[in-house]
RNA sequence: GGCGGCAUAGCCAAAUUGGUAAGGCAGAGGCUUGCAAAGCCUUGUACUCCCGGUUCGAGUCCGGGUGCCGCCUCCA
């Protein structure tokens, strides 16, 4: 088994090793926290944790670090606008995106280092860049300085030379004191319209740039040298290439040895866009109706490094297949405790498992491996209908799924919140005496009854089941 | 203008180093069922965006086109 991973710095699938044997050291881009975040962003998160959750399937250890920034040019106008404290605006948006993550099933990074939380730090780093020369003061802001970085475009290819300054016409104003237009700034000389946001340090009054913190905290937590980076393609240039300029130059060591990014995400397949009225926040989806697991699979559905097309089709079919699954575990889970010999299912349930880990080390195809599960279920019901299934085969089988549901979070196991009340299964009762007596009027009655209220029944040989509706559920 | 990505059935989406197109959803028919549901089987000749080329063989490689998307100094 080795893992292999697209790595963006050599624009190939390379072997995975990292520094430490048997521990990974990883660090994804986060949330800059003033609004909600939308649905595109939260395929970044997912796939990050996708990552960790295979990693650590595979026996790694593993240390992941996801920044908050909360100091930055957005967040500053949005409390010029509103005269909201910029502390209470962030955490506000902090504790939504955490809530968010928690929804979707998202597992908790160990370290959210806050860049507010870190100005000393990243002072420090600041000095060390103009200790070094790398760094150089111009009307009370610090600016990196390419010219002294000569592995700057390594990662995003660029030729520095042929970058066109403005091009995507959103220079920012105060850089006007760089030396050169392409220097970015690490420190920002304290401006009026920055209001009550600012610290007074060594470097003067001011803020932080955006791209320092990352490299700070990133250091803080995994050393000067750690194994993964990811983030959202865009991130590439300027934001990453800056962070490998500022940390190589400072240490004078190797920063990140794999830089994985993801696609962005389209909706009904055109580009997210306030004009086109299609940016959905995780809450838009959920007032709409649409179950977090079904948003989730489709987020994670998708290979990372594929564009990935989301759509209200995809959402329902999302939530039917997830269906397939839940329904399945519940036929095995129903079998478990019978025994009598056979174990055909318990080798399709190793032959599932293995396919599982082996599409998920090639760079994470989630496809395949999600094809593998399902190819598992198709076969598995072929054995449970033939009643050629067996208890030692269904524990196989929840296990393997239960491991399939510790990488992906789509399977939970599924009866413990769905116990039907007793007044439910009062109904279902008189269902049953009624179909006795042949009374098929009313025990379709009671049925659409149930119905009505989220639970469905299922005739089964050996009785009534019940079920929560998916729509029905948390 | 520069750099990069994507284009596979009605929808979503996979496919080692080129080797004869996964999986899910939806639709149709059937088995099963009191009827359903769940499940199983069958079903879409998929001209793999178009046009050329290389090759015994191309979804995969090369050239050209069309469309969509991204980056080009603080957008995942």
């Amino acid at each position: 088994m080795t893992i292999r991973f697209y790595n963006t710095l050599t624009r190939r699938k390379e072997p995975f090793a990292p520094i430490v044997p048997g521990e990974v050291r990883m660090y994804s881009c986060g949330p800059t926290v003033y609004n909600f975040a939308h649905i595109g962003n939260f395929r970044a998160y997912i796939f990050a944790d996708l990552l960790r959750r295979h990693l650590k399937n595979r026996g790694y250890r593993v240390t992941q670090v996801m920044n908050i920034t909360d100091v930055e040019d957005k967040i500053i106008r949005t409390c010029n606008e509103t005269g909201e404290p910029l502390q209470t605006l962030t955490e506000r948006y902090t504790q939504a995106f955490l809530d968010d993550l928690d929804t979707l099933g998202v597992e908790r990074a160990e370290h959210y280092p806050r860049a507010t939380d870190n100005i000393g730090a990243i002072v420090d780093l600041i000095k060390r860049l103009l200790d070094k020369g790398y760094a150089y003061e111009a009307k009370g802001s610090i600016y990196f300085r390419l010219s002294a970085f000569p592995g700057y475009g390594k990662l995003s290819h660029y030729d520095t030379d042929t970058l066109r300054a403005g091009a995507s016409g959103r220079v920012d104003h105060d850089e006007y004191g760089a030396e050169d237009v392409r220097d970015f700034a690490l420190w920002k000389a304290y401006d009026a319209a920055d209001g009550a946001v600012y610290w007074d340090t060594e470097l003067g009054r001011g803020r932080p740039g955006w791209h320092i913190e990352c490299s700070c905290m990133s250091m803080a937590h995994l050393g000067e040298s750690f194994d993964i980076h990811t983030g959202g393609v865009d991130l590439i240039f300027p934001h990453h290439e800056n962070e490998i300029a500022q940390s190589e130059a400072a240490t004078g060591k190797p920063f990140v040895r794999y830089w994985l990014h993801n696609a962005h995400l389209l909706v009904e397949g055109r580009k997210m866009a306030k004009s086109l009225g299609n940016t959905y926040t995780l809450r838009d989806l959920l007032d709409m109706g649409h179950h977090p697991l079904a948003i989730r699979y489709v987020l994670l559905a998708t290979h990372y490094r594929q564009p990935n097309n989301f759509t209200f089709d995809a959402l329902e079919a999302a939530a039917e297949s997830l269906e397939r699954v839940r329904d399945f575990r519940a036929r095995v889970q129903a079998l478990a405790d019978t025994a009598n010999g056979g174990g055909r299912m318990a080798d399709l349930a190793a032959e599932c498992g293995d396919a599982f880990n082996a599409a998920l080390d090639d760079d994470l195809n989630i496809s395949a491996a999600l094809a593998a599960v399902f190819t598992f279920i198709r076969e598995s019901n072929k054995l449970l209908d033939a009643g050629e299934a067996d208890g030692d085969g269904a524990s196989a089988a929840e296990a393997m799924l239960n491991r399939a549901h510790a990488v992906t979070g789509l399977f939970p196991e599924p009866n413990a919140d769905e116990g039907a009340p007793q007044e439910i299964w009062r109904q279902v009762l008189e269902r049953q005496e009624a179909r006795k007596r042949k009374d098929f009027a009313r025990a379709d009655a009671i049925r659409d009854e149930l119905a009505q209220s989220g639970w469905i029944i299922e005739d089964t040989p050996k009785g009534p089941r019940v079920k929560r509706s998916f729509e029905h559920r948390a």
